[in-house]
DNA sequence: CGTATTCCCTGCACGC
DNA sequence: TGCGTGCAGGGAATAC
């Protein structure tokens, strides 16, 4: 479940493999993921030359002269960039050919994902409402105390709202939780600026880890060379609900919040 | 506007 | 062994 830093590390891994290349062909084995998928992909990639890959959120961009791709991995999906004469498998949607002879091929079995376009000079509008990049100066605490006055929502769905900061997906947010000692389910409008501080700093330092780890293959994150992450075996609580606190020896709860699973310690996490 | 809920989709774990 | 059920979750859409 593809999250910052997963998104990142896919980011890392094509880069190499993709930047100054030319497209020379795209296969859609299906008209739509998520979303249809425009017109303008299969119309306007074959030939242009790939200027960079850039990531926004959750999203990737692949910049081209008329302008950029848009992908976004959803929860299931993942690109790896392959041999060109390696035969697609079940859920490898698109195939995007380069002119080095390799294909980078995007495999998403949940179709959670989507492969969009956004013109040169245009801003999509997925992404025109989206809260600071976690790793940025611009998310601190004083950001996260300054948004959340009066919400009564809990502190770990605002910690989620991408408007509120981009990134934090449901492991990330389990665990940058724990490591700031704050329990999940507090109205986020009642939690202190010092707290919030702890909470900015969990989150900027776990990321920033993940991405040292390679990202969390927890089910089917894949790198785009196709090794694993290897953050799980860092988890404190996602995942370990009934296990013991790697801090207290307590038993850690399990809850649900938001409609999502949520990890936690109660004795910890206050 | 804020908040909670539903829905999209497939694979897998589980219980009978 | 096979079948039904529930869950996983990013995030848009919907309802209130």
């Amino acid at each position: 479940m593809p999250e910052l830093p997963e998104v990142e590390i896919t980011r890392l891994g094509l880069t190499p493999e993709l930047e100054g290349r030319r497209i020379t062909a795209v296969t859609l084995r299906r008209p739509d993921l998520r979303w249809p998928i425009p017109g303008e992909i299969a119309a306007l990639l074959p030939g242009e030359f790939i200027l960079g890959v850039r990531r926004r959120a959750k999203y990737l961009l692949m910049d081209l002269a008329p302008g950029s791709a848009l992908l976004h991995l959803g929860m299931s999906g993942s690109l790896r960039v392959l041999a060109g004469d390696v035969p697609p498998g079940r859920h490898d949607h698109v195939d995007i050919a380069l002119d080095s002879g390799r294909v980078m091929r995007f495999n998403d079995p949940r179709r959670f994902g989507c492969l969009l376009w956004q013109p040169l000079g245009e801003t999509h509008a997925l992404l025109r409402d989206l809260g600071p990049e976690p790793l940025s100066a611009q998310f601190d605490g004083n950001h996260l105390f300054r948004l959340s006055r009066g919400r009564q929502t809990s502190v770990k769905a605002f910690l989620m709202d991408q408007g509120t900061v981009v990134g934090v997906g449901n492991i990330y947010a389990a665990e940058s939780l724990f490591q700031a000692g704050i329990a999940p389910g507090r109205p986020a409008g009642e939690i202190s600026r010092p707290r919030y501080h702890r909470l900015a700093s969990a989150v900027k330092e776990i990321l920033a880890h993940a991405i040292r780890c390679g990202g969390t293959t927890f089910r089917d994150f894949i790198r785009p060379d196709g090794r694993p992450g290897y953050f799980e075996q860092e988890l404190f609580v996602y995942g370990r609900e009934g296990e013991l606190c790697l801090t207290c020896g307590g038993i850690l709860k399990n809850s649900r919040l938001g409609n999502r699973a949520t990890v936690w310690c109660g004795h910890c996490q206050t």
